[in-house]
DNA sequence: GGATTATATGATTAATGAATCATATATACA
DNA sequence: TGTATATATGATTCATTAATCATATAATCC
């Protein structure tokens, strides 16, 4: 595979692979959210959730528009919500076969 | 979402998200290979893919074992390429949309 | 036992990332 | 116009990470 291709998914599962951003995202599952609805939800400074939310934009996860003050944000893609039922998906995986292994002790 | 949930995500995430690692499970879409098939395919350091693959076991995504000198290494759930293939899938949307914009030039 | 091959690991360096504080900008509204 | 509210950003700090080199371990074969 192209080193380039190879690069880009790299940074797109980056984008992803923070807390503090994926909490966000699961903020977002219910649609559209201002900023400054986020911001208590996820309990962050919002200097910070600002930063991410800007950095989610420039990996084109997450689109904004402007409604006076506020910046809505928005989730672009909806296979990002199935990227990360994956993970779920991947992580029960995993505990039902430690359940299987502590179950042999 | 628990917490220790969102960081277990953000863990397998993270252990997708680098360009090496990439590379090395791309490798093994067709099946196990050792560390000395991987190393010359993907252009890379021994050192280094051993470093990669030893995380990609810790963050439970590959799973090892022993065969002579040998270290073979196996992706440990199918479900890692079904996300590899979804930012394929979310990276083709966005060029897409590229090509309909500069269409409009 | 000695040489060869495969892998792992300690130490180091350079780069990147996240969070925080202080402050700036921008919109709305009295 | 002045004030309150929402967001953005510069500067800083601390932690994490990837890569590399040198070397160690471990298995195989002569």
């Amino acid at each position: 595979m192209d080193d380039r291709v190879i690069q880009m998914k790299a940074e797109v599962l980056k984008a992803l692979a923070q807390p503090t951003r994926l909490k966000i995202l699961e903020c977002l599952r219910g649609g559209e959210k201002c900023i400054c609805e986020i911001t208590p939800v996820i309990n962050g400074e919002q200097s910070n959730i600002s930063r991410h939310i800007s950095l989610m934009q420039k990996s084109h996860l997450v689109t904004t528009r402007k409604e006076g003050v506020r910046v809505m944000v928005n989730v672009k893609d909806p296979k990002i919500f199935e990227i990360l039922d994956k993970v779920s998906a991947i992580l029960k995986t995993q505990m039902r076969e430690q359940e299987r292994l502590i179950a042999k002790i």
